[in-house]
DNA sequence: TGTACATCAGTGAACGCGCGTTCACTGATGTAC
DNA sequence: TGTACATCAGTGAACGCGCGTTCACTGATGTAC
């Protein structure tokens, strides 16, 4: 148990660690089972350490959310980008939710978060374009309505699914399972959503 | 603030009380903000009190935890009766959800619960025919996955309602707001659900 | 009608705990000249 | 190349707090005879 490397006084990239090792105990435990004095241990720092990157708790699990509204609009314009296909999108939102459960928690309690964080506000409007902006020249739906039927469908799955709530015999893939229930919603546009080319740029 | 009764030693129905008393807590602060301590403040008793009727904390939780899924069954189950429309369950979900924020947030947290309480069990089984169950003989979907995908919706749409996650410009009434997205559901069967008089018993 | 006694409901003191934040500090780094 | 100094990163002690649970207790109620 004795440290095998005498860490040097500075870190390096402490304020990474934290927030690597903050998501890794929320995924464990919650986001409530999470304390800044455990994390600075788990990270073997002094515990007034975090404080000094981030002001305060409500500091670092805004850059949690930050950082996960950022992966999440990264996931999903790439799967639009790769496949063109909204059902695919909506597959990808499932995956990113159960795959990221601590971004996923964290990403949807504002209260959780300093509201008006620039940085926060940047990253939650780049993943909002792909949920509900109609403005977005993006996905399928024509009608905000529908875009957000999609979104609280896939939304609701991962929330079910996550915490433990739908029955059994489901697909063990969440991408798998929540293709076969979001198959069950009508699109927007008249008869069926566009499709464009596999692969295309 | 000095007490116009002097409270008799028994209460007459603390259990009742408490429970009362914690929703209107969770629905103030949310559930990581409600402490006994504070419930037995409250409730004008000793900090001791609550232990002697839950035996502990998540004895307490478990019962607004039954006590939500008795009353969301009742709910789906009367508007199911009344209207026989499968998209007004929806709506008096997302009704419920809204109404009984305390309750749907407990319901929905098993790691909050004793898992083996047999009133929870019952309650929690009773509502789960109106949401999935395809042996219950109920609404229309008749797929599984087509129930869990209207499931889904309305849960996901409640969800982000109450988070406070929905763009603005939505309509104020949650019930009416939850209609207009749930209409983009492809119903299980063929074309449209068989819809029984209203008011039919 | 009265009395003994078991059971139930609520009390209040005490336990041990981990937490977030503040603060004066020290060690390390980098920049200006 | 060397030195002074500002800035940054992390320390460790201390603060005050509220919490859940345990425990021996007391007051009230109801039941058996």
């Amino acid at each position: 148990v004795s440290p095998p490397k005498p860490r040097p006084y500075h870190h390096g990239d402490l304020r990474r660690a934290l927030v690597d090792e903050a998501v890794v105990m929320i995924g464990q435990e919650g986001v409530a089972a999470m304390s800044l004095r455990e994390l600075a241990r788990r990270a073997g720092v002094s515990h007034a350490a975090p404080t000094h990157h981030f002001g305060d708790k409500t500091g670092l699990l805004t850059a949690v959310a930050t950082e996960g509204y950022t992966l999440l609009a990264g996931e999903l314009g790439a799967v639009w980008e790769a496949t063109g296909d909204f059902l695919e999108v909506g597959a990808a939102y499932v995956r990113f939710a159960v795959g990221h459960q601590a971004h996923f928690e964290v990403m949807f309690r504002p209260d959780l978060h300093h509201a008006d964080d620039p940085d926060l506000r940047h990253a939650r409007a780049a993943s909002a374009s792909f949920l509900y902006d109609p403005t977005s020249g993006l996905p399928a739906p024509e009608s905000r309505d529908a875009a957000l039927a999609a979104w609280s469908l896939v939304h609701g799955f991962a929330q079910l699914w996550i915490s433990g709530n739908l029955p059994d015999g489901i697909d063990r893939d969440p991408a798998v399972a929540a293709r076969a229930v979001a198959r069950f919603l009508r699109p927007g546009r008249p008869r069926r959503a566009v499709t464009r080319r596999r692969g295309a740029r």
